[in-house]
DNA sequence: GTCATCATGTAAGCCGTTACATGATTGC
DNA sequence: GCAATCATGTAACGGCTTACATGATGAC
C-alpha cells in the first residue's frame, strides 16, 4: 500500500484496484483488511488524509441535474462534517522512510520478495543491488540445501517430479537475479564512469 | 498432515520433521500450530491416538543404566496415566476420506496445489488427471488474463521485468502440467489397453 | 425512483506465529 | 548430575477472510 501511495495519492477503493492491477495474484488484499490497514497506517503517521482536492474534478456536468445537486450536497456535508466522502490518502515522509525499511527488510518468502521488486524503484541503485544480491544468496543456499538433502533417495513419482520442477524454478530465479544484478551494476558504472582503472585521480 | 499420516503412523514431533523433509519451504508449520491442529483432527475423528507400540522398540539397551531406569519409569507412567508420552497418531478411514476431499478440493493458490501434488499418490489415476487438468485450465486462464490486461502499457522497468519473469514461470508450469497429464494418460491407456479403437467389444 | 457501482467501514471467526512452560531421554 | 535434544502443549497476538451494514453517485 505504501508502495502504491508513494506514486500517487489515492483513496482506498482505487488503491485496491491499482494493487490488483499491478500485482495480480500476488496482491491478495480484501476490503475487510484494506480499510483497517489504512487506518492503522494513518494512526502511525505513515499516511495522511488529504482533503479531496475538488479543484481537479469540479463536478463534471454529467447532464444529470439530480446527480449534480446530490454532488453539491455531498461536498458541503463532507467539508462541514467530514461524513462518508472519499478519503484520499497521501504518503508522508515517515511513510516513505518506512517503505524503504520494508523494501530493505528482507524477511519473508518469495512472494514478499516479488512485492519488493515491484516497488524497488523507490530505492537507490545501491539499495537495489543489496536487495537483489541478498536474495540471490538466499536462493543459492536454498538450492544447495535441496541438492544436499535429496541425496540419492527417491520418495514417490509425483513428489520427485514436483521437486524437480521446483528445483528448475529456483535455478531460473537464480539466473533472473543474476541478470538483475548485472544490469544494476551496468547502471552504476554508467553513472560513475571510471575511464582510468589504474591511477587514482578522484574528484 | 493427513497426507503424511496416510503413509505411516507418527507422533507430532516426527510428523513435523517429515513434513519439512518432504515439502521444505512449502511446509511452514510450527509446533505452536501443529499440536493444536493434531488435537482438532483427533476431535474430528480424522486421526486417532494409537498406544505407542513398545513392541517394536523394546528399550534398546543403550549402556546407560540411569537412562534405562528412567525409560521404564516413563513407560509405567504412560500406561498407567497416559502422562506426557509420545502420542502416536494414525489416520482413520474418515481421515482418508477427508484427505481425498482436500486433495480434490482445488481452492487455493499455487502453493496449495503443490502440496496436493506432493500427496496425489493417494488419489486414483482418474482423480489425479482431474486435479492436473483443472489446474492446467486455471493456469491457462491466468496467463491469458495477464496477457490481455497487460496490453501495451509499460509500468516501470522492475515491474516489467518481474511480470515477464512471472509470465515465463507460468508458461513453464503449464508445460509441466501438460507433461503430468500426458504421463497420466499413458498410465491409464496402459492399464486398459483398447486394441480395437473402432467396434465395441466391451467386457 | 431505482439499480449498479463506487466507497467506507465493522464484527466474527479462523489460523498461523512467537514466546513461553514443562516433561522425557540419552550421552557424557 | 547436567546439558542437549526430543516431545507436547498453552497464551497472547496479529492479520486476513467473509459477511454484513451503510452511505454516495450516476444512468436510465
Amino acid at each position: 500500500m505504501l508502495g502504491v501511495l508513494a506514486d500517487q495519492e489515492l483513496h482506498g477503493y482505487e488503491l485496491k484496484r491499482r494493487l490488483t492491477e499491478l500485482l495480480g495474484t500476488l496482491s491478495s488484499v480484501s476490503f475487510g483488511s484494506l480499510y483497517p490497514a489504512l487506518n492503522r497506517l494513518e494512526r502511525a503517521g505513515l499516511v495522511a488524509v488529504v482533503e479531496a482536492r475538488s479543484d481537479t474534478s469540479p463536478i463534471p456536468t454529467s447532464g444529470s441535474l439530480t446527480g449534480e445537486v446530490a454532488a453539491y450536497r455531498a461536498r458541503r456535508n463532507r467539508t462541514n462534517r467530514g461524513r462518508r466522502g472519499k478519503k484520499v490518502y497521501s504518503i508522508t515522509s515517515a511513510g516513505r522512510a518506512r517503505l524503504r525499511d520494508l523494501l530493505l527488510d528482507h524477511t519473508g518468502d518469495d512472494r514478499s520478495f516479488a512485492v519488493r521488486v515491484a516497488f524497488c524503484r523507490h530505492l537507490s541503485p545501491e539499495e537495489r543491488m543489496d536487495l537483489f544480491e541478498r536474495r540471490r544468496a538466499e536462493v543459492a543456499v536454498q538450492l544447495a540445501e535441496r541438492t544436499a538433502s535429496r541425496g540419492d533417495r527417491r520418495f514417490d513419482k509425483y513428489l520427485d517430479l514436483l521437486r524437480e520442477h521446483h528445483d528448475e524454478a529456483l535455478e531460473r530465479d537464480l539466473a533472473w537475479l543474476d541478470r538483475l544484478v548485472s544490469e544494476e551494476r551496468q547502471i552504476q558504472s554508467d553513472a560513475q564512469p571510471e575511464p582510468e582503472p589504474s591511477g587514482g585521480s578522484r574528484t
